[in-house]
DNA sequence: AAACCGGGGAT
DNA sequence: ATCCCAGGTTT
């Protein structure tokens, strides 16, 4: 038997009840790949039943303000994928009279779609025969083979995309780029996989070579910077407070957050007290101020571990662009602004 | 080619 | 503490 027959034997034994595998409505596995995107089912799961249940079709999600896409999206991360899948579905309402592309290039130009992600709607949906390369099938490839090229090197992307179009059963695309997946995530697993009761083991160049714990190769860890963040949670008249929007650049871009003072190091209440006062947040300067939590808040991210205070700044003055604290919970926020909202006592 | 973009699960 | 996750976009 080959490759592809044995990994579709190994995958209609083995594989999940998932609930986008009960569809082959394209919006519905768009909305499932792309919440997928860096994203074990585990956490995803719970998003795909939201936005299918919110936005049962494409003219739904079309037609609602970018504040709830990204309400809807709170906690998952990675954000630009809801702005992008928001943009999206407005382009295939306006510009495809609602009717989702059918094919590879079509569907690669949706916003937050690229080469694995095309693969996958155009294979499940339409069979058209695109190999899917995810980190899945990184993994089976380069251990199955015993290929240490980087996966995340050009060479690497190219090398593993032929290969695994080159794999694909041209009569079972759909079949078989959730198989080769599947297969990836619950056996060939990054960690310990289970070699001895591998349908592959005899065939194996990993296993053969004992290389299994060394491949994929991939190259360069990044390294993670440290930034020192002063939310200043204003509380006026006990009962209104003030969210900023993030624009630009960076993280969270179009979330919410309380006004935001970034220091190069942690910061006394001195110091931040003179910053606020800089800033001219409160009329007159007239406020007193506590630090909620004691320790720094470490929230961390791929990339940067933040070193977050929540400053409490009370007075009586009337603000301007003030909401009710009861609305707060209306704005989509950072997971990081998120859990403090729910702890403190508004 | 390298940097950037989140939050959580698994070990 | 470290790696990884049904990756894509920007620089």
């Amino acid at each position: 038997m080959n490759f592809s027959a044995k990994l579709i034997n190994w995958y209609t034994v083995n594989k999940r009840d998932l609930p986008w595998r009960n569809t082959s409505n394209p919006y519905y596995i768009w909305l499932s790949e792309i919440i997928l995107q860096q994203t074990q089912v585990i956490q995803g799961t719970p998003y795909y039943h939201a936005f299918t249940t919110n936005f049962p079709s494409v003219f739904d999600l079309a037609n609602a303000k970018e504040d709830e896409v990204l309400k809807l999206w709170q906690g998952l991360g990675y954000y630009s994928r809801a702005r992008n899948l928001h943009w999206s579905a407005k382009y295939i309402v306006e510009e495809l009279n609602g009717e989702f592309p059918n094919t590879y290039k079509e569907i690669l130009k949706l916003k937050g779609v690229g080469d694995y992600t095309a693969s996958a709607i155009a294979s499940i949906c339409f069979n058209e025969v695109t190999a899917v390369v995810d980190g899945n099938v990184y993994r089976v490839l380069s251990r199955y083979f015993g290929i240490e090229t980087p996966i995340n090197s050009t060479q690497g992307q190219k090398q593993f995309k032929q290969l695994a179009q080159d794999l694909i059963d041209p009569n079972r695309p759909a079949i078989f780029n959730q198989a080769i997946m599947e297969f990836g995530a619950r056996h060939c697993k990054p960690k310990n996989p289970d070699c001895n009761s591998c349908t592959f083991n005899q065939n194996c160049q990993a296993l053969i070579s004992n290389k299994v714990d060394v491949l994929p190769v991939k190259l360069k860890k990044t390294k993670v910077s440290i930034k020192y963040f002063n939310f200043i949670v204003v509380l006026a008249n006990n009962s209104y407070t003030i969210l900023e929007q993030r624009k630009g650049n960076g993280i969270w871009q179009n979330l919410y957050q309380f006004p935001l003072i970034e220091t190069k190091a942690a910061v006394n209440e001195q110091e931040i007290t003179k910053k606020i006062n800089d800033l001219g947040v409160i009329p007159n300067n007239d406020f007193e101020i506590s630090l909620y939590n004691t320790e720094d808040i470490i929230h961390k991210l791929s990339h940067q571990h933040l070193h977050t205070k929540f400053w409490i700044v009370t007075t009586q003055q009337s603000l301007k662009n003030a909401i009710s604290t009861t609305k707060l919970h209306d704005f989509p926020v950072p997971i990081l602004i998120s859990n403090f909202i729910e702890k403190f006592d508004f």
